[in-house]
DNA sequence: GACCAGGTCCTTG
DNA sequence: CAAGGACATGGT
């Protein structure tokens, strides 16, 4: 007789936090935030970060910067993060949406969640985990992250949903706060890296939670 | 050299 | 809807 998986949920929240409290991660201005959270796609922070740097080294790491900067540039820039060009793309798109559209990040941060959400997902390269980054990492909205590690925990505990579906419950069960959203988030990748490979799914300590 | 990484889009069945 | 490929560099 197992628990229900908001409880199974729960566990996991009270696990991570037991474990990692409140950990340093993601911080950075909100230009940073946006910026990283498209050259996060299927990257390793590592080459992230060697893509920010460039970029502030050569000063185009803001919206608006990206925005004025002709595609080689940027191109160039961020060549180190992998995919270079389809992120150049999506880097060009949503900042000519900040700026064609609000005028710049102080008027973006001025919209509602749900619109900022719903505009985010038109943008081309942009889908609901970059959405929900921006939204949570960025503007400090309650929206939940999900992405393939809280995907890969929650089928180690033997759940099986969409990632609609997790979102939801993870919204459920967390106190309506950005920083519980952050914090969680980034315990659940944290913990993910360290125990939860590829290779190693299926010694999850997590499965003791299930009783 | 093989395999993988904090996704998203496009094409097929 | 589910599955598979493209996009690219850098670390193990």
């Amino acid at each position: 007789m197992s628990v229900s998986t908001s409880v199974r949920i729960a566990r996991i929240i009270q696990y991570l936090d037991a474990k990692y409290g409140k950990i340093d991660w993601w911080q950075g201005d909100i230009d940073e935030v946006l910026i990283g959270a498209i050259l996060t796609q299927q990257t390793r922070w590592e080459n992230v970060e060697r893509a920010l740097k460039e970029l502030k080294r050569q000063g185009l790491c803001s919206i608006e910067a990206i925005s004025l900067t002709n595609k080689k540039s940027v191109q160039m820039a961020i060549r180190s993060n992998g995919f270079y060009r389809i992120k150049t793309e999506r880097l060009k798109s949503l900042a000519s949406f900040v700026m064609g559209r609000y005028g710049g990040i102080e008027g973006m941060a001025r919209e509602s969640t749900r619109g900022l959400r719903k505009n985010l997902l038109e943008i081309s390269g942009i889908g609901e985990e970059t959405a929900d980054s921006i939204l949570c990492y960025g503007f400090q909205r309650t929206s939940f992250v999900i992405d393939a590690y809280t995907e890969r925990i929650c089928k180690c505990l033997g759940l099986n949903e969409k990632r609609s579906e997790y979102k939801k419950l993870f919204e459920k069960v967390l106190p309506l706060s950005a920083l519980s959203y952050q914090l969680t988030h980034a315990h659940i990748v944290e913990y993910a890296k360290e125990y939860c490979g590829k290779k190693r799914c299926g010694e999850c300590s997590l499965k003791i939670l299930n009783e």
